[in-house]
DNA sequence: GTGTCGATTATGTTTAGACTTATCTCACAG
DNA sequence: CTGTGAGATAAGTCTAAACATAATCGACAC
């Protein structure tokens, strides 16, 4: 009695889960309610307890369910939101943001990693890794900058790659795929480095994207983007027209 | 077979999911290649198909797998990964860090809406909404600052509340579940306003985070943080511990 | 070669039923 | 009143089976 206009017929799951949804938000169940049990709200909409269960899963996921065996099913009291980013390829950001891609490798060399890098990747300090700077480009102009730093231990084939061709990104993410991955926005003054390549001035303040990712070799590799001033990274957490 | 050790049990769908991940990362099944249809690995994992359906699910949902009816799953090829953030209430995030929360409210009033925030919001400019600013604090030092607009058309109860005590941040998501929301990360270099209330110099690069939020009734309140100095968000996208 | 159409097939979804497991409840003993 | 233990209960998981649906593939006609 929701759903199921005429088009796309939606899953009964989903259908559940959007009622669901509604009576929490027009707060008919109010936080910290405990909902009806599941065996109940099959009987309701007429399903099986599979699909019932599906449904509040997918509400827990998002946060808006706290599920406990034996306790029961309760509204969360305070809803820790999540949302999703999905971080492509940057050739990809920046054809899709209707520009031509280009990018420039302004270093590359094996180099022993300094404390900070060591750290964040869990390697003894002075490890040799391969460090590599670049700046990407929409239209010629500058886009994003890229220092990484890249351990061939965990990335085998690194020896073959020519990165002035391929971006280091593209290659690791078609030749190494993670395990693990963590992600640090911050904010950061540009230094007379940052300044210079992204075409701004010193002080400017950058959005900064550190990301490092592991596999069951170790640390692959950890990366510091900044973005071109004024750049924005952002997320939509909706669900599925519902009702 | 890959599971299963003392301790906790691991829920089959887990342990094949954990599997096919390994054989993935491992290159067994690399970038583009069909992989086993459901039939055969419920076969192999002496599972039933649903069961071996849920697991391909989640490395779906992670981004590993690409699916489709009558065609296979295979390797994703150009895997675009998301990364989840959990954005807890302000409060929370200073007691978690050890400090004492106290807040301040700098201005509250009711005041007609400038153009970007009508853009932000699908409102008219000119309309009247509840425009709030309160500085946050740590163990008294300022931790970040919150510069919001709330619609009470789309919160009922607000009239009642008092922001003096209750944060508006608890206030709304205590009281004004959303269906949809949109957050986006950029940096601004302070201002004058943004650097006396921060206890911070004119220009320090700042990390910003707008968040709005709607449900059925339309909008509900959309906010800029900017957070202190140095401040990160971070996020870490890991599985379980597999094999 | 090109296009159409129908059979085939892999995934999508649901169901009914069973068993497992955490934990809440309550009665009873101390 | 406090602790303990048995029982009940609600979610967690899995299974086997069925039907739905999107796409692919191949046969056939042109």
């Amino acid at each position: 009695m929701t759903d199921k206009q005429a088009g796309a017929t939606v899953p009964k799951a989903q259908s559940i889960a959007n009622e669901v949804r509604r009576r929490i938000v027009e707060r008919e169940w109010s936080q910290g309610d405990r909902i009806p049990d599941e065996a109940d709200l099959a009987t309701e909409f007429d399903a099986a307890r599979a699909t019932v269960n599906k449904a509040l899963q997918l509400l827990a996921d998002e946060g808006l369910l706290d599920r406990r065996r034996r306790a029961g099913t309760r509204v969360t009291v305070n809803p820790v939101r999540k949302a999703t980013f999905s971080i492509p390829v940057v050739r990809e950001q920046v054809e899709q943001a209707g520009m031509a891609y280009s990018h420039r490798v302004v270093a590359q060399r094996r180099s022993p990693i300094p404390a900070e890098i060591a750290n964040r990747l869990d390697l003894p300090e002075g490890r040799i890794l391969v460090h590599l700077r670049a700046v990407h480009y929409g239209d010629g102009l500058p886009f994003q900058l890229e220092d990484r730093w890249i351990n061939p231990q965990a990335a085998p084939g690194l020896e073959q790659a020519d990165f002035r061709h391929l971006n280091a990104n593209e290659w690791l993410v078609r030749n190494a795929p993670y395990l693990r991955a963590e992600l640090t926005f911050s904010a950061e003054n540009a230094d007379r480095r940052d300044a210079r390549l992204l075409q701004t001035r010193q002080g400017q303040a950058l959005l900064i994207l550190h990301r490092t990712t592991w596999n069951d070799l170790g640390p692959i590799t950890t990366v510091r983007v900044a973005f071109r001033p004024g750049h924005r990274v952002s997320t939509e957490s909706g669900h599925d027209r519902s009702s």
